[in-house]
DNA sequence: ATAGTTGCAAAGGCTTTGCACCGCG
DNA sequence: CGCGGTGCAAAGCCTTTGCAACTAT
C-alpha cells in the first residue's frame, strides 16, 4: 500500500484549502514542513522573528488554529501545558520522554481499528508511548 | 493472563505508596475509584467541597501531583488545556468525542510494544481514538 | 468599498508558588 | 518543638479575545 503523496509547497497547501498564503502563514507552514520536532508556537514564533521581525505570537496563534480547522496540522497528545504541533504527512506514532521531554517520531506496524467502536464513529486514533530516549539513558551511565 | 488484582480501598493505597491518608487525599483517591469519568482538578473540587467544605483547590492540585509522582493515578493525553485524570488499574484505551469532549474509556486488543524501539525505553503506551460517540451521533440526526 | 489579516493589549483560565497556619507525633 | 499538610493569595504561563490599523482585491 501506498502513502499518499502530498506537496510539499506551503503556498500550494495552503491554497489547496482555501487559504491565502500569506507571509506569515507560508512562513509557519515552511517551518513546520522543515522541521519534524513537533514544535510549541514558542519555537515557531522565536524562529520566525528573526526573519519577520514584526511577526506576533498572536499571528502564530491565528495561523496554526486555522490550519488545524483545515487538517494541515495536528496537535500531539501530550501531557504537557503548551500544545505541540505536527504535520502528520505520513501516519506515524510518537514516543514521549519522561526526563528531556523530546518528542521523537516512530513507525509503528498499524494498528487495525474498525470505524465504529462500541457505537462510537472513529476518525483518528494515536499511539504515543513513552519512557527514556536513548539520548537521556546513556547520560545517565 | 490475568489482571493483577490491585486493592480499591483509598486508605491502603495510599499506605502503600508511603502517604499518609489524610481526609482530603483519601476523599480524592476515593473519588477517582467510585467515578471513572476522566475528571479534571475542577470537577473533583466541585464534588468534593459539598463534603469537606473547606477543601482548597490547591490541596487538590497538590495532591492529584503527588499521586501522578507515585504512579497512583495518570493524565490522559488529550489536546485540552484541562488536565484530565486517570487511575489505570486496568489497561484500557481512551475514545474522545470531539463535539461533547467526553472520554470514553475502551478495551481494544492488546498492541505489541517491545521493549525498546529506536533505542528508547519504553516503560508505557496510550491508544488515543477520535470521533464521535454514539449519543452526539444521535442527537444529530 | 469590502472582506480578510495582522498584531498590540488586555483578559481569561489552568496551574504553580510563597507563605502562614494548624495539627500531630 | 519540628515536620508535614492545608489553603489563601498572588504570580506565572499559555491561549484567546477585542479591536484598530492595514492590505489587497
Amino acid at each position: 500500500m501506498k502513502e499518499k503523496t502530498r506537496n510539499l509547497d506551503p503556498v500550494i497547501l495552503l491554497k489547496e484549502v482555501g487559504l491565502s498564503p500569506t507571509m506569515q502563514r507560508v512562513a509557519i507552514l515552511r517551518y513546520l514542513l522543515l522541521n519534524r520536532n513537533h514544535p510549541t508556537v514558542n519555537m515557531i514564533y522565536q524562529d520566525i522573528r528573526r526573519k519577520i521581525p514584526t511577526l506576533s505570537k498572536t499571528s502564530v496563534y491565528n495561523s496554526l488554529n486555522l490550519f488545524r480547522k483545515h487538517n494541515l496540522v495536528f496537535t500531539v497528545p501530550t501531557d504537557e501545558d503548551e500544545k505541540h504541533y505536527d504535520l502528520r504527512l505520513t501516519s506515524h506514532s510518537h514516543f514521549i520522554c519522561r526526563e528531556c521531554r523530546i518528542i521523537y517520531d516512530l513507525k509503528l506496524p498499524k494498528i487495525n481499528i474498525n470505524d465504529e467502536i462500541n457505537g462510537h464513529k472513529v476518525e483518528q486514533y494515536d499511539v504515543i508511548l513513552r519512557g527514556i530516549c536513548n539520548k537521556c539513558k546513556s547520560k545517565k551511565s
